[in-house]
DNA sequence: CATGAATGAGGCTTCATTCAT
DNA sequence: CATGAATGAAGCCTCATTCAT
């Protein structure tokens, strides 16, 4: 599945890869860009963040970025995709077939709702990337591909659940998919807001679970057989 | 960083203002800045909007915009503060208690549902106020207050629905509030990556009244007796 | 002897005054004006000091600032000029023939010297004409023969004293009035940088008395027959 | 606001001077924006002075400015402290010592009347550095110790002087410094209003002499003994 | 590949000045 | 005369990008 960017090796690198130079210096020095500039415009947002502060944190340079992703656009198109192939990964780890349904079910929306929680890189890159339109998530080579992967195997899931009459029969598996994502997306992305607006502690282990639960139960009532 | 109120207004300008005065011409042009700023902030965010571009916008001159809010950051301040407020008078504007429960319930799912839909620029801004870490919500005067008011409807709803039997009695009403937010608000927020992703264009009338129809009836299901 | 400045009285002013109206007023303002234009221009300088705290102090507004003074330059000529015709009148009062000669010259340098003490505003403007390469200075009106008038002065007091053969012959009248210009404005336009570079605090009413002794002697030894 | 000495060179320039190479390009790209500055502030003063003229005169541009001095304060800062530290190199340059008493004194006066005349940008910043009340020569590194030096000599000269009988026995050092100092500044300091006020051309080589010889006489005339 | 230096367009803000009432 | 509002030129500073070595 192994995702690039748009943008192929620099030159450079590839003379050394056919030589069997050490890939492996540049190899990190592009990685460890991608991860600074992660957090760089999660924290920051396209516009808010700073070349030169990357740069600085990388501990290279400015030109090292420009070297390996042409932009400052190209390295937010960049950090984007690496965020968005760490979260399939994550999925694709995930499997769902050995559990009861409702198992399954309760499993996949706590995993989702952590997931959002410990990485709030990903959920912010991606209110980031709805600020600005989803002009870059469509130029994710192969990411349709993956989504419709998850929606077939949340359909699967559906289709099992109907089967052992445990879920309703009239459930949509995308829009299944679409409350779960809502419901677990928006404690991470309105994080302050909401913990202004409610007076409580989002990010405290105890509220954390407690709103996890309380998400869980709304699926699973919402799935559920009268 | 000082962030102004809406009540800074230039000192004469609130004298004749308290005097009753007409004002209009400074009124309306402190408005018509506010208004192309929430356009402008809720289109780009913080630091993507520019002064420059809103001060064309508004048919006058970069000095107003510092005459009257004093920086970019007190303008995106009072402009993020304005839309909050709209968004409280619509609020407050709902009447719940004439209806039964349920169907208040439904009422108000609906109307939140779809306030995100018709108010881009208040969710859009929403987003960028988290990703600046609340930083300007906690500062907007009797904000606080007037969210309590609204979760104490919301209590005074749950109230009515369990004397009534039609509700569960274990129901969280800021639970629920939480989760009715996430539903509706999510819609509009992750409009663009959703659409991708789920391949559904939730922009078109049918997709839209058909989320919404399955948020309204995830929350039913949710505060229903079994 | 009564100085203006090169703009006459506004229109509007001259008309009242005619009808023997209330001109206090408007002298009082234009005076007011003058005040607080003087502690601003000689605290910042010309181009550092600042209409809109000019007017802000003035409790007026920018307006009549450019009502009466025309503008920016304009009130800095005549706030500098009001300087120099305030010194002017205390020189003027200053009676120097009923003293011997070397007891006027003592008081002489002493009260030029704690003149610059207590009206810093003067040394501090005249520093900042300095600046501007004595631009504003030139144009006033009457000046120069002011200062003649001084420079006789202390012609008629040398004179004087090598008369009572207290002063040696050779005296030069304007250099002499240089050099007590010299050791009595220094103490305070250098007052900041000498203070710390030889670490004395000159604002201090013991060194301020010390230095002004040094100086009055300094004076007089050159002064006196061998 | 943060002040930066002369050391705060960019990171790798400082670690080329440590290791003694050349780094042509980039001290002599900063001395020239500093010798640029110099000059623009003490023409202009600090308010007065234009980023945009010393970028062009320095035949770069701004961003440099800002590379090496961070600010147009920090500029000034540096321009200020270079400005001392040039003073002081001539002040370490000066052998007193070789010389009798009243000779060296005669030199030393003559060579600091001279400096002034010769360096007005130095006596310029001293008074801008004056009307911001010292804000700078405070945060100048080892300047105190500097001036310690300077004071000690003139303390030895004086002891020379004593021990040999010519100059009287209660001279105060520091009180002799500072009147040498008030007398030669502000034949430059107040070169222009002097001018205008005694009707003398000090620019004049002539009168430029006479007065020196004046000033000389004075301190030679204070010093010795009756 | 790496690095410090350089560039220049454009961003935010200030401020002297003018206007309408 | 007075005042708040408006104007626009110009000031300081940032920042993505490129260059030379």
């Amino acid at each position: 599945m192994g995702l690039r960017t748009s943008k192929s090796k620099p030159a450079v690198a590839r003379k050394r890869a056919a030589a069997g130079a050490l890939t492996k210096d540049a190899d990190a020095t592009r990685a460890n860009i991608l991860n600074v500039a992660i957090q760089e415009f999660s924290r920051n947002g396209l516009s808010g963040a700073r070349i030169d502060e990357i740069a600085a944190e990388t501990g290279s340079n400015k030109g090292m970025i420009y070297y390996y992703f042409g932009s400052k656009e190209g390295l937010y198109a960049a950090a984007f995709e690496e965020t968005c192939r760490r979260t399939r990964e994550v999925e694709v780890g995930f499997h769902a077939e050995s559990l009861p349904p409702l198992e399954a079910l309760r499993h996949l929306v706590k995993c989702t709702f952590d997931y959002h929680a410990k990485h709030p890189e990903f959920t912010r890159l991606m209110m980031i990337e709805n600020i600005h339109h989803g002009e870059y998530i469509r130029r994710i080579p192969q990411l349709q591909a993956a989504n419709q992967s998850v929606v077939e195997r949340m359909g699967a899931l559906c289709a099992r659940g109907i089967a052992e009459n445990v879920f309703r029969a009239d459930l949509d598996p995308v829009d299944l998919h679409t409350s779960i994502g809502a419901l677990c997306c928006s404690n991470a992305s309105n994080l302050y807001t909401e913990s202004f607006v409610s007076d409580r502690d989002f990010k405290s282990p105890k509220i954390h679970a407690a709103r996890r639960e309380a998400v869980i139960d709304m699926v699973v009532r919402y799935v559920s057989v009268a």
